[in-house]
DNA sequence: CTTGACTCTACACGAATTTGCATGAATTTA
DNA sequence: TAAATTCATGCAAATTCGTGTAGAGTCAAG
């Protein structure tokens, strides 16, 4: 194990959990605590993290507006984006839908082979900068602040030059007879029409999103693919849409729950 | 066994694993481990990794690349970041170049009047979320990872659809007969088109750019308006740009170095 | 075919780095 | 206040590093 790589891990730690334990990293590593204070140590003098008593702490307290919608439920989005990542095979072409959750497919993404991910969202081309393998497309437009996706004409007409072989889909609200909705009139045309693009869309579903309805709807749940949802739901809520003809995957959610 | 042939497969698991175990490789190998240290020294040397103890590790992953090149003068890109900002008028149409230092206009982009930027850079474009009064146009294409900004046909072909006002500009080299220069030939085609939209270009300049070279040429000095460096060089490493009828802007850092 | 220059590899050895343990100080918790 | 963690430092053992050196292989000129 090479110093650099513990380094590395406890940063992944670190953004993933946002904070680390020193005792549990040792732990994990099977070595002694001190090496990974060394570690710690000298990671805080390099700038990348703060020392606290027991561990480390991000250098930012997290800026508030993402740290708000994360404490929805960040080890639940883990596990869905985990699952989800775990359906890319090399040479696909992925396109992965703005928002927290698809973000978290863009952190979970396999490194060992080759596959191109499209993208409308800037914060998730930016996430993907750090990827070894990934080939990166980003789709263009005017950027439509509130969720940070380009839309619009210019948006479009590059969404027609591909066809995806899965996109993966984020949306405000889901319900079984009006289907999947959001909040933007031009987002929710976005979505439309990379799913009709795309061989098989799989939509990414935190339980708060269930049988909701927003003002804008993006297609009926028969036409996707598949519905990730955390495991543990009640078994009468999902019925519905199994109904429709959709796969349900349960994902396990980690036992650490980041705060 | 060819050295090459060593080299190209440390690359490769490099690449596969995030990391290279100079024991490892030897043993693999039948070769001495002496013979692998050799090979990743040259390696990096070359530029291609990162040495570490025991091993070898990707150029950037955890940034460290992003994090040297802050190094360089963070308080300098501060100034520059700030007068090119004070540049903006209402109403206007800018673009900005992808780079830490066009990312410091967009932190100091006026927040009192509306305006429009544009950029190929999703790690611009993610900076200009929390902008209140900005409007984004984010530029698509294939995403060269190196720089972090798209390339290609189907960037081109939207910076041909807009006209910007000002163009910031980054560029790895500045020169007075070379002009500006850059290390990626389709990066160095994308700025030179988007110059040629744009009513003026100004170049963001630290001083380790100056009289400096780099393999793809973007354009001579003479076709852009000006140049923002920092305050305090030697008038004569200035005079020969001024010679060709650029404005020289200098900037104040202010007193407070950032580390 | 031989010679000489050059390159590459393995081994040797001192220097530098890393790791785990011990100790006493500092901090946190009850 | 007392007990329990956690921390920083010093130290020794193990590993890794870099340089110098010698031997093997390649290539081209003679």
């Amino acid at each position: 194990m090479l110093a650099e790589q513990r380094k590395s891990l406890i940063m992944d730690r670190l953004r993933r959990d946002g904070q680390v334990v020193a005792k549990a990293v040792a732990e994990e590593l099977g070595l002694s605590e001190d090496t990974i204070r060394r570690d710690l140590r000298e990671l805080a003098a390099e700038g990348q993290l703060r020392r606290v008593h027991g561990g480390a702490m991000p250098l930012a307290p997290e800026l508030p507006d993402f740290a708000a919608r994360r404490t929805v439920s960040p080890s639940v989005k883990r596990a869905l984006g985990r699952a989800a990542a775990a359906l890319v095979r090399p040479g696909q072409l992925i396109f992965l839908d703005g928002g927290t959750s698809t973000a978290e497919i863009a952190k979970a993404l396999p490194r060992d082979f080759g596959f191109t991910i499209a993208t409308h969202s800037p914060t998730i081309a930016a996430e993907l900068e750090a990827h070894p393998t990934a080939e990166v497309i980003l789709i263009g437009g005017r950027l439509y602040k509130h969720s940070m996706v380009a839309v619009g004409a210019a948006a479009s007409s590059q969404i027609l030059l591909i066809r995806p072989d899965l996109f993966f889909l984020g949306a405000t609200a889901l319900h079984p007879i009006h289907g999947l909705s959001t909040g933007d009139l031009e987002e929710a045309a976005i979505k439309r029409l990379i799913a009709s693009r795309a061989a098989e869309t799989f939509l990414l579903a935190t339980e708060n999103k269930l049988d909701h309805v927003s003002p804008c709807t993006i297609m009926p749940v028969s036409d996707i693919s598949g519905i990730f949802v955390q495991s543990g739901l009640a078994s009468d809520r999902l019925a519905p849409y199994r109904a429709l003809g959709v796969r349900i995957i349960e994902t396990q959610a980690d036992e650490q729950d980041g705060s």
